[in-house]
DNA sequence: GTATCACTCGATACACTGTATCGCAGCCAG
DNA sequence: CTGGCTGCGATACAGTGTATCGAGTGATAC
């Protein structure tokens, strides 16, 4: 049963037949060579090229494919700076989630495998266990299965929302340079959808929206996440307690 | 520039040569191998094959994989049912969260193509133009980017979430049927790392953790989303006012 | 110092991918 | 019936991940 992980087997002693090899330059070239020209870049062929190796060399430390962009996974996880023991968890939660997307903007490939598959990385668990630590012990969330769902839901929000900024961003660059709107990029077709009335919303968005700069847009999401957790499991919670919001309505009460 | 976009570009007559042929012939095809086994089944010649046609017969209705790819996510969005106009904004945003997640569910593929690219199809315009009009024209949301920072969070969470509950699908069924837990699957790496002690929270989500059916678990989640976009929105609004929520600690303060 | 062994490297091969090229066939206009 | 055109699809090409296995190298045993 191919059940068996990287982490599992013990790595080959780096012997410096041409060239000295390991676990860690393999993947440190594929991170340098995804970071360059995206996932594409990394075959093992190219890989291996970059130290001046045999494809077939990168097998004996390396089973698959998959098990490289797991390593990669979890190298860039190792990157992430975890909160202090003991951070307030709306603060902790905050940097954990802008630690993932600044990650993922120094590492654009990196979203494309965060979902995709489950990672059990030794940093990767440490990352999910420093998660998990923001809110464990703390009354308001009573048992594990509180502090799962409201975890579950920020990482979510987090990998959703960064995926669709770093497809954006790509897709920006791709039909060249941002075009100040896309609205005369892609064509004439978006022109002619909008023109049938039939997408009055979406136009809105188009010519009304201010397309204000995506951290921003980011951290409201955030916020929203978070409050939604705080209001359910601490009642007693107003957002005015909270820093940044978008606009309320007029019929906003203000202060206490 | 190629920024044409395959909805632009006319589709050539069926010429019914050796056999009939068009868009949502190919289409259909290349979604009905993807749901049996999975997008590694989608390849430009078994989708031609299924059709008995040569491979290179598809590049006069496609100009390239990618469009294929995006029409069938196109075709999959135009699945999705849409809440009625008028529906209130909660029930309307959950109605469309629950339609994804079941399409997500019926096309397991789904979910690799959705944050991948943004999606400008005729179907995946008229879901996002239905998607902002569940916020467009309340009072709580005067403004586009009130409507656009709520509608983006939601979907973000909705991605996120989808996503991870299909890719632990696909693991659990990859690693061999469930295993009643995945203590004793993924080897004894699990095993060792968790008997470390540097993963407590780990282990007692391993341990004690009720894995609620996936269903709640997303209901959950949603629910977050939701009660934060209203706090934000309706600072009036109260956790007591919606219905499903998880078990508050023992200070919930109860009815009004 | 020599002979043996085990091992590991990487050349070669295979099945497959997306796509460019282009000869041949069929159909339609005259 | 002939000429031109169009579009199909065989063939080709540059890649991919990976299995196989011969050769060469290092270490070990005497």
């Amino acid at each position: 049963m191919s059940n068996e992980l990287v982490w599992d087997r013990p790595e080959p002693p780096s012997k410096p037949s041409p060239t000295p090899l390991s676990r860690d330059l393999i993947v440190e070239a594929a991170i340098r060579l995804a970071d360059g020209g995206g996932l594409d870049e990394v075959s093992l062929r190219k890989v291996a090229a970059a130290l001046n190796a045999g494809p077939m060399r990168l097998y004996g430390y390396i089973e698959t494919k998959d098990e490289l962009l797991d390593l990669m996974v979890d190298e860039v996880y190792g990157e992430i700076a975890l909160p202090e023991p003991g951070t307030e968890w709306r603060e902790a939660l905050t940097r954990i989630a802008h630690g993932i997307r600044a990650a993922a903007k120094r590492h654009p490939w990196l979203i494309d495998l965060l979902g995709g598959r489950p990672h059990r990385g030794p940093n990767s668990l440490a990352h999910i266990e420093a998660t998990l630590a923001t809110l464990d012990d703390r009354p308001e969330f009573p048992t594990i299965d509180d502090v799962l769902g409201a975890v579950g839901t920020v990482m979510a929000f987090v990998h959703g929302a960064v995926r669709n900024e770093i497809a954006e961003t790509r897709d920006e660059q791709a039909s060249g340079m941002t075009e100040e709107q896309w609205q005369a990029a892609s064509g004439p077709y978006m022109q002619r959808m909008l023109a049938t009335g039939r997408f009055p919303r979406l136009a809105r968005v188009m010519y009304e929206a201010e397309h204000t700069n995506a951290a921003a847009w980011f951290d409201t999401g955030l916020s929203y996440v978070l409050d939604g957790i705080a209001t359910r499991h601490n009642p007693a919670w107003t957002p005015a307690s909270s820093a940044s919001a978008p606009s309320a309505p007029s019929t906003a009460p203000a202060g206490p």
